[in-house]
RNA sequence: GGGCGUGUAGCACAGCUGGAUAAUGCAUCGGCCUCCUAAGCCGAAGAUCGCGGGUUCGAAUCCUGCCACGCCCGCCA
């Protein structure tokens, strides 16, 4: 608890100097209490009992007694060795209602560039993909959040195989020759035909087909080569067919991710780079570097074992007929991105993980800093890993209609008043909002099984819940509105009463008081389901508060009630935005 | 074979820059709607923190060995 402790770490640097200890390490030791009954911060007095020869017991004692007084406190209690701290209450309301702690500890705010989903644009989305891109979402909203400037910028792949093959495919096959190929498999979902996304996909899967099992694989395959090749050289009239055949996808893609609440402030394009000569004159520098290496038929590589890569070290960037590979054009995408922003973040699947690195050191190599990267493991389904060519993948539009289709059946019964119309909004609210949550709430890192039971669940511990809280405030706000119109603008910051506060006030005053020390955090160290974790508390914090205390009781405003409610209100709701969850003020 | 990551209650998951009784949700059992939305609140039960060593006053957390699972090790993208 920051706010605490910038205000009292002096008092107990002065009371551990007392008793002769060098107070130095306190700025360390001084942290956040484990339990809530504890107090809010605690030291504990074990590595000061050598240098004293004292019990940590006795010393925390004496720190106890030797420390001076303060408004912030409420109590000091030395606990087996350890010195707890208790905020007092009314000190801390006093300070979250003036208004001036909120994003008090944020004194850099930065300009990031966060890249993310970056998803070939050939198919749907599928959960799989998804993951990414509300991750990557959501490290946007959160810096926002915070205050940073941020790009959330995607990544084209507007040339190479994949796109060449679905744009050879629109070229060359009618609509009869792909559903004839796709026969056997599952067809088509009839809500989506008119997706360009779901529509195209089906040419770029039956090509797939004809390159592997077909009579002329071996033409197809040379006709997409030379495809690829041309694109790779920067040839303009390719590069456009390509954009046409993949743009109309990308846009669905798009439409899925809008729903979704995610949207990208620039899209840039990887051909770009070829065409503009940075390509070239990156492998021209590359070739001069100490740790360059040229193999039998003049392809040229990196040997970044010498600068600690492990495993196989060597790193082609340029090809034998002098063309660029995918790494090549991602590392003249990253130095034109530092120009960009100050702060450069990727969220990045875990089997990018040592191109990553390849990337990072031949940056560095450059002289340039290598970016931050969010790596997330994939998503599976119960029944194994997702893959488009067994049909075991949930795709993203699907789950979105599921989880919409839930949420009215939960709707009908819980809220038979509302009309077709009120319950169609709250749903997709609701529904999008419990998908992304399911989603961010835990590590990256983690492997994630996807299942609907969880995606779908509207209790504690989900989005809805959240929600639920938040539409609680909000339904007081209105009340409170309705008793007393100028209610608002009278009672700005209300005096703190001088009584004993209730254990649901108390909580959620302490919950709000964390809340940037969290955030902090989150966006550092760059893991919003801690932020998500934090959410969670703070609903549940706010429930507890709305059980103990009244704010309207017998027709009257509590003043300072209120003013707690619309604090948390308000924190609530940016954190939900934070996390694109859907501020509702009704549900 | 090498590199990276993960392993915590029946299930899912938090905590991992070492600190006191390992947090939360689901599922299970019990209580709370004549009062601001019960998608809520209160309580009970449930954990040899993968296994073995080590460092430390103190280890889920750090080091090390082993086991299981995932990802990667293309002049593909």
């Amino acid at each position: 608890m920051e706010i605490l402790k910038s205000e009292i770490q002096d008092l107990v640097e002065a009371a551990v100097e007392s008793l002769g200890v060098n107070s130095s390490l306190i700025e360390r030791m001084l942290q956040p209490a484990r339990e809530a009954d504890q107090g809010d911060l605690s030291l504990p007095c074990f590595p000061f009992a050598k240098a004293l020869s004292m019990s940590p017991v006795a010393i925390a004692e004496q720190i106890k007694d030797a420390m001076g007084e303060h408004a912030a406190i409420d109590e000091v209690n030395a606990v087996n060795g350890y010195l707890n701290i208790r905020a007092d209450p009314a000190w801390l309301a006093g300070r979250l209602l003036s208004g001036d702690v909120r994003h008090a500890a944020n004194g850099s705010r930065r300009e990031v560039l966060i890249e993310h989903t970056s998803a070939n644009p050939n198919g749907p989305f599928h959960v799989g993909r998804a993951r990414n891109a509300i991750l990557g979402d959501t490290l946007v909203r959160l810096h926002r959040l915070w205050g940073d400037t941020v790009t959330a910028e995607y990544y084209v792949d507007d040339m190479g195989k994949q796109v060449a093959v679905l744009a050879w495919a629109l070229e060359n096959m009618s609509a009869d020759d792909v559903e004839g190929l796709l026969s056997e498999r599952e067809p088509a979902n009839p809500q989506w035909v008119d997706k360009a996304d779901h529509q195209r996909v089906r040419w770029y899967q039956a090509a797939q087909l004809l390159r592997k099992e077909g009579e002329q694989s071996e033409s197809i395959e040379k006709a997409i080569g030379e495809l690829v090749h041309a694109s790779e050289h920067g040839d303009e009239e390719v590069l456009q067919s390509f954009q046409s055949a993949y743009q109309p996808v990308l846009d669905g893609m798009l439409e899925t991710l809008g729903r979704l609440g995610i949207a990208f402030d620039r899209f840039t394009k990887e051909s770009v780079f070829v065409t503009n000569g940075d390509v070239a004159n990156l492998m021209e520098t590359l070739g001069s570097l100490e740790i360059n290496g040229v193999a039998d038929n003049g392809a040229q590589f990196l040997d970044l074992g010498q600068r600690g890569l492990k495993g196989k070290t060597e790193f082609f960037y340029r090809r034998g007929d002098g063309s660029s590979l995918y790494a090549t054009r991602d590392i003249a995408y990253h130095r034109w991105k530092w120009t960009q922003c100050n702060e450069l973040i990727n969220v990045l699947g875990e089997d990018h993980k040592l191109q990553a690195q390849q990337v990072g050191l031949t940056l560095e190599e450059l002289g340039d800093r290598r970016p931050e990267v969010m790596f997330y493991s994939f998503i599976k389904l119960p029944e194994g890993k997702m893959s488009t060519r067994r049909g075991n993948v949930v795709f993203m539009d699907d789950l979105l209609e599921e989880a919409h289709a839930h949420a009215v059946e939960v709707l009908k019964e819980r809220r038979p008043d509302l009309s077709a119309e009120a319950m169609a909004t709250i749903a997709e609210a609701v529904g999008t909002s419990a998908v992304r949550f399911n989603i961010i709430s835990v590590s990256p890192e983690k492997g994630f099984t996807f299942r609907w039971e969880d995606a779908l669940s509207f209790e504690a511990g989900s989005a809805p819940f959240i929600m639920y809280s938040h539409t609680r405030a909000c339904s007081i706000q209105r009340k409170v509105v309705e008793v007393d119109a100028a209610f608002l603008e009278n009672n700005r910051t209300p005096a703190v009463p001088d009584e004993t506060m209730p254990d649901g006030l108390v909580q959620l005053l302490r919950m709000l008081a964390v809340h940037d020390d969290r955030l902090a955090k989150v966006v550092r160290e760059h893991r919003p389901n801690l932020y998500a974790e934090y959410l969670l508390q703070l609903s549940t914090a706010y429930n507890s508060f709305y059980r103990d205390c009244y704010i309207l009781d017998e027709g009257k405003v509590d003043p300072f009630y209120f003013a707690v409610s619309e604090l948390a209100r308000t924190t609530l709701k940016e954190g939900m935005i934070g996390l694109g969850i859907v501020p509702l003020e009704t549900m």
